[in-house]
DNA sequence: ATGTCGGCATTGTGCCGA
C-alpha cells in the first residue's frame, strides 16, 4: 500500500496537475489538505474517472481535507474530537483495505502565525487534541498512519534557514516540544526514520525564487504507530512536482507499506 | 519590510490566509 500526503493549495486550481500525478504517481491512498472546498462543490468525479474513491471534509476558502482511494474505505470520521465547536475542517480518517487494514488519518495542523497570540494558541490547543487522538490510535495496537500538513519544522536539519523560523509559529520551541510530545508517545517520524540527512523539505514559498535555490522546510509528516512502522519498506519525498507549471507551494510525501 | 499565490466578494481590486 502506498500513501501520499499532499497539501494541495486549492482543489479548483490544482485539478489538472492532480489528475496528471494520479494518472502518472498513482497512490492508493492520496490524503490532501487544503482543498479550499465545500463538499457538494469538490469535483469529485474528476478523480472517480480515475478509479478513486473520494471522501471529503471540506469549508468555504479555507482549509478542508479529503481522502482519495483505489482501496476500499470503511468507517469514516470527520472532524478532530474534543471540540464541538471547532468549526475548521482539518480532519478525516478512514481505514483503508489493502492486504491488511491501516487506520489512515489525514491532518491539516493550524499553522498559528502571528505567533503569540489567538491564533498560535488555537495551533497548540489543536496539537493537545491530537494528542489525545493519537493516544487512542496507540492504544488500539493496529497500523495507523497520521499524516499530513502539521505546519511544524521538527528540528534544525528540517529547514534550510532554521534561524529565520526561532520566532515564527512553525518553528517555535513551544510548537516542536508539542510535536516531539506526541512522537515520543511512541509513534514514528516515517521520513527522518529512513533519512538522516538535511536538506529534504516538503514546502518551499512561492516568493523569491525559494524552490530553485532549496530555500524550504519539512512540514508534511506521516507518524506511524510501531504497527504501521514494522510494515514500512520506504518513504520519500516527491520534490519534481514543485517545479512544474502552477505548483502547489508543498509536495508530495509518501510512505510503502507492506499492507 | 517585501517579494507570491488561492479564494472571496465583486465586476475592480483589495483583503485574508498562508
Amino acid at each position: 500500500m502506498r500513501i501520499a500526503t499532499f497539501n494541495i493549495n486549492g482543489v479548483k486550481a490544482r485539478l489538472e496537475g492532480l489528475a496528471d500525478w494520479l494518472g502518472t504517481s498513482a497512490p492508493d491512498v492520496a490524503l490532501l489538505q487544503e482543498i479550499k472546498s465545500l463538499d457538494e462543490t469538490f469535483p469529485r468525479e474528476r478523480f472517480e474517472d480515475l478509479g478513486y474513491g473520494v471522501k471529503t471534509h471540506g469549508q468555504k476558502g479555507f482549509n478542508g481535507v479529503a481522502i482519495l482511494s483505489r482501496l476500499p474505505l470503511e468507517d469514516v470520521v470527520r472532524g478532530l474530537p474534543g471540540d464541538p465547536n471547532d468549526e475548521q475542517a482539518r480532519w478525516i480518517e478512514a481505514t483503508a483495505i489493502g492486504r491488511k487494514a491501516v487506520r489512515v488519518c489525514c491532518l491539516y495542523l493550524p499553522n498559528g502565525n502571528p505567533a503569540p497570540g489567538e491564533k498560535y494558541d488555537y495551533k497548540l490547543v489543536w496539537m493537545k487534541r491530537l494528542q489525545e487522538r493519537a493516544l487512542e490510535l496507540l492504544a488500539a495496537e493496529e497500523p495507523a498512519v497520521m499524516a499530513g500538513d502539521y505546519n511544524v519544522i521538527p528540528q534544525d536539519e528540517d529547514a534550510a534557514r532554521p534561524d529565520a523560523w526561532r520566532e515564527d509559529a512553525l518553528g517555535r520551541p513551544e510548537t516542536r516540544a508539542a510535536f516531539r510530545e506526541i512522537l515520543n508517545l511512541g509513534f514514528t517520524d516515517a521520513f527522518r526514520a529512513r533519512h538522516q540527512d538535511s536538506g529534504h523539505y516538503s514546502f518551499w514559498d512561492y516568493q523569491r525564487n525559494a524552490f530553485d535555490r532549496n530555500d524550504g522546510i519539512r512540514i508534511d509528516h506521516l507518524l506511524l504507530t510501531p504497527q504501521a512502522a514494522d510494515l514500512m519498506s520506504g518513504c520519500w519525498i516527491e520534490a519534481e512536482l514543485r517545479g512544474r507549471e502552477r505548483p502547489s507551494d508543498h509536495t508530495p510525501v509518501w510512505i510503502e507499506l507492506d499492507a
